[in-house]
DNA sequence: GGCTTATTGCGACTCAGTCTCGATAGTGCT
DNA sequence: AGCACTATCGAGACTGAGTCGCAATAAGCC
């Protein structure tokens, strides 16, 4: 997880403006637990009375994730969600019954990358890896 | 690659009726190269006139899902995008010059899903993981 | 051939995401 | 503080993918 301070610092430390709609839109992505929709931050912020506006908020994302601060992924269901990272190479489990995400390091995809590369010839530039599952905590709360 | 045969038949062993639609489809399926997008399936049909609506290719691509003789995909710009497939559990890799795509074998995932288990603690049902790089054809035609 | 019902095509519809544009407000300078 | 410059904003129109409802059609079966 990533607070606020954080993201907006990342902000104007690459040039861009600190500007409210930013800042509350932080503050907005830090509150969230686990992976959120750009839905879901546009239906919060109209609860909140905070005013931003649908394009505001798919511009700051954008942003976001070009920072490396938050990452765009794709939900086994089809939907496009984000979570909020560091911004380092690593990939999500994401759970399925609360949607919390968690951060996962390499654990060897770097050399399974090169094992495919010897076998099939492709030069492989980038991958995407995500995977999904139960978290500790939902496990015990229903043993499935 | 599969073949339209292929297809065809397991529309029927599956109990779905062996449409004309379906069967055009297939072979529409069977033409294309790599990975394909619903769109492309209907622009297709509608430059060959085969007058497939637009819902009918939606459904059946979502039949051929089921079965696992198609893949969904998404692809770094977002798009979603299909790939023609043996139905057991394999990967990707996308060419991202030429589009085509190549199944990839297990090369050491599930172990890497069980240390991710034992470091994480949670349990893992599903993943996806897809490969995006250059086929040896393309990096010979343009040697990046 | 006739019956049943899955499947089709059409067109209307929904919903996510983008674009345009005039208005607003950071930021840097004085 | 006041000002100018311009990035950014919000609203709403727009686009394009995917879905839905329904009457018409055609598989599969007798």
């Amino acid at each position: 997880m990533v607070d606020a301070q954080t993201m907006v610092h990342a902000f104007s430390e690459a040039g861009y403006r600190l500007t409210g709609p930013r800042v509350a839109l932080a503050k907005l992505i830090a509150a969230q637990g686990g992976h959120f929709t750009a839905e879901a931050l546009l239906a919060e912020s109209q609860r909140r009375r905070l005013g931003l506006g649908r394009a505001t908020i798919f511009r700051s994302l954008d942003v976001l994730a070009g920072l490396g601060l938050v990452e765009r992924l794709d939900l086994p269901s089809g939907e496009h969600a984000f979570v909020a990272c560091e911004p380092a190479h690593h990939h999500h489990i994401v759970c399925s019954v609360c949607g919390r995400a968690e951060e996962v390091g390499d654990h060897g995809l770097r050399a399974l990358a090169t094992a495919v590369e010897r076998s099939t010839g492709f030069s492989v530039d980038t991958h995407r890896l995500e995977l999904y599952g139960t978290c500790p905590a939902c496990q015990k709360r229903r043993p499935s």
